[in-house]
DNA sequence: GCTACATCCTGTAGTCACTACAGGATCAAG
DNA sequence: CTTGATCCTGTAGTGACTACAGGATGTAGC
């Protein structure tokens, strides 16, 4: 008879759970630090005891971390689904604002990108004094 | 008879360059720490003093940030626009990396915002104890 | 001349999200 | 019993600034 929560990854080391996770071991001990981990259970040794629900909760903050949700963000979102009451419309309003926050960088990208290309495009590549890419950004050079 | 390089843009303070240029003061400082920029005349009661060149430059950084070249390229930059001798060539080779890096972060943000578009779309915004945003980031959350 | 206030100076510390060590303890295998 | 891997704590470094502390000047009004 296992425990209700318990699965194969029960007992893991730091080294053990960042292997399992993709998190690197001093992030690890870092997002301790700070808080956005709670500690962990310790051997008598010393040693960082891990199991199943820090691996989940791990594998979550390294998920939104992919996706760019900042560390303030993912502490919300952990509060959020933690002790029950979870309110659904929260989270989709961090989410939100920060799908915001993804298009705008996405617009911004966008206008540097077809700058720069059509800077580029007008660019011999030979040893020509003026250089298109040098007078786009220094807008006086012509004075 | 004026001086060649001469402009109405001489013998500022930092303050008016800064104004000027749109760049901050600390940040102005904080160039010329980092040897992005070379040290300025000093007036006699120690004060920075910029001329018209030096506000060229500024112009020419804070316009290349703006394009998101990151320090170490506008150093590059720099040199090879400076002492004549540009070759057209290297400043079209740094753009072009820079904007290939561009271009990923273009892509990368736009699977983003699909995968992140998608699951909030399927958010009802009651209080629903199965939250799509939250698992979608918690694969494991139906164990 | 005096008083306010703005502007300048240097130097240090904080931001974000890590990463990289230094210097030591402990463990597992041969 | 030695070697090498893994772990521990704590500090410092990254990029590109920003913010402050604490002090020295400059400028304007009275």
């Amino acid at each position: 008879m296992r425990g209700i929560t318990a699965s194969r990854a029960d007992g893991m080391t730091i080294g053990q759970i960042s292997e399992l996770t993709g998190v690197n071991i001093e992030t690890i001990r870092y997002y301790e630090k700070i808080r956005l981990l709670p500690p962990p259970l310790r051997a008598a040794n010393g040693r960082r005891i891990y199991g199943s629900t820090e691996s989940r909760v791990l594998a979550f903050v390294r998920r939104s971390r992919e996706l760019g949700f900042s560390l303030d963000e993912i502490r919300a979102l952990l509060r959020l689904g933690g002790p029950g009451k979870a309110s659904c419309r929260e989270v989709r309003d961090i989410a939100t604002l920060h799908l915001d926050d993804i298009r705008a960088k996405i617009s911004d990208l966008r206008k540097l990108e077809r700058l720069l290309a059509a800077t580029i495009a007008r660019c011999s590549g030979t040893t020509a004094p003026d250089c298109p890419v040098l007078d786009i950004l220094d807008v006086q050079r012509r004075n």
